[in-house]
DNA sequence: ATGAATTGTAGCAGATTGTCACCGCTACGA
DNA sequence: TCGTAGCGGTGACAATCTGCTACAATTCAT
């Protein structure tokens, strides 16, 4: 990456814990975005009076008396600068509230980076346009095929009988990818640049290995794949069949 | 170039960027393209209405509250024509949404014309069976024929006791192709067209061998097809009668 | 920082497909 | 009816491509 990219965006975190904030803050970075991070609701006000950002990252489990949606209300109050929140994997009600006092997104803690960044620009994107109406529909829908259950906002999948199934994350884009368009051939290329953010190569079987190694893990029958096949000279399949 | 070649195809380009719809113009242009280009929402359904077009090459990037996810997903309201999404180099939430509005393949932005060039060509030259562009649910519908089941989506061909019968690829292409028109020749440079992404020379009994494989696998008496049926100097056809 | 987990590479083995060569059959005219 | 030019059917083999195991390089979590 030659570019200069700079100003992909001005972001405001707000977290109580200096490691998350640094990760946040290299990673977005590294994505080209200006980073500004504080661990505390005073923090919060400073930055925001200073400057001006695209959006605001909030946790909302703050220490000491400060409470995050407090925070978001008083945010709402004054602009309408985009905010996710950063929730506990479980906290339904504050994921509620948060939706109702105007966060644009939530996301649940632990996450994983590119799943952040996702989110980032979809909210940025999507706040381009006038969207004047908050509420945006929650995060995505759970994909059903064959008694298997693919959560994408849980990031997790789990059988017919409710066990949970362990994929590693490149193993759960990659299907989650496959599987939100059963019958779509996707080629090797496309799916490194959909599950990757790295460059794609000439010679690489990265995708192919990656992908015995899912269907290792929900393949019944490893030697006869009925999820996912393969197209020779093109690339992969979902055929699952999805089910409501 | 020494023919007018003016009809390769009809090109419709939406990109907020004037040089870029004057190089995309000239380029398809001189490739014997007609284009017509447009830089906003409104001119693209104008456009729409106006006149047919073969495809559209959409920027996903516009300016001014459009937004091209939006527009795709309203061309393919109404319409089946084939999208390309020009993207962002790392925008991957808008590709992976792109595809599942129903675009039929993206471009990363900074492109080159000629890579431009042969995904229009691919796109144009194979509404393919096996690659499913239309929109995303369309989950095609299952063929039955003289007990066989031949399902599109799961790429599996069934016996009338259920045994799945192991068809690679190439086979499953083929059949396809030729089971969804029983009763139609089909001549060896179609069906090369058709199930292969490669060229077409003059000396190739590719086909030829294909066809034995195939019925092999699913004619009770290779020697005397009933299923699929030469015909002399022309090619093949299916003949199995289509049951519901 | 350090060990564990995950992902990227290599390379061999097995599949699948592209070509060739050879043969039998069909169409057609002498 | 016989002979001949072509065409299609096949088996054999080479060229490609994919599956998989093992191991190295990275990334992640503590």
């Amino acid at each position: 990456m030659a570019e200069p990219q700079s100003e992909n965006g001005r972001i405001l975190v707000l977290d109580d814990d200096a490691r998350i904030r640094q990760m946040l803050s290299r990673y977005f970075e590294d994505e080209g975005y200006h980073v500004t991070s504080v661990g505390d609701g005073n923090g919060l006000r400073v930055s925001l009076q200073a400057a001006t950002f695209d959006i605001v990252l909030l946790d909302l489990m703050l220490p000491g008396g400060e409470d995050g949606l407090s925070l978001a209300r008083e945010i709402r109050a004054s602009s309408d600068i985009p905010i996710i929140m950063l929730t506990g994997r479980d906290d339904v009600v504050d994921k509620i509230v948060g939706l109702e006092v105007g966060a644009d997104d939530y996301i649940a803690k632990p996450f994983h980076l590119r799943e952040v960044l996702a989110r980032v620009k979809t909210v940025l994107r999507r706040r381009r346009p006038q969207n004047p109406s908050p509420p945006p529909a929650a995060s995505e829908e759970v994909l059903r095929f064959e008694g298997w259950t693919l959560d994408p906002g849980r990031r997790q999948l789990t059988m017919a009988d409710g066990t949970a199934v362990d994929l590693t994350t490149g193993e759960f884009d990659m299907l989650l990818v496959l599987a939100r368009q059963p019958g779509r051939v996707f080629t090797r290329e496309m799916l490194m640049e959909l599950t990757r953010a790295r460059n794609w190569e000439a010679f690489d079987r990265t995708i192919d290995s990656q992908i015995a190694r899912l269907r290792r893990k929900i393949e019944p029958d490893a030697r006869r794949p009925s999820l996912i096949k393969s197209v020779r000279g093109v690339g992969y399949v979902f055929t699952g069949k999805r089910s409501e």
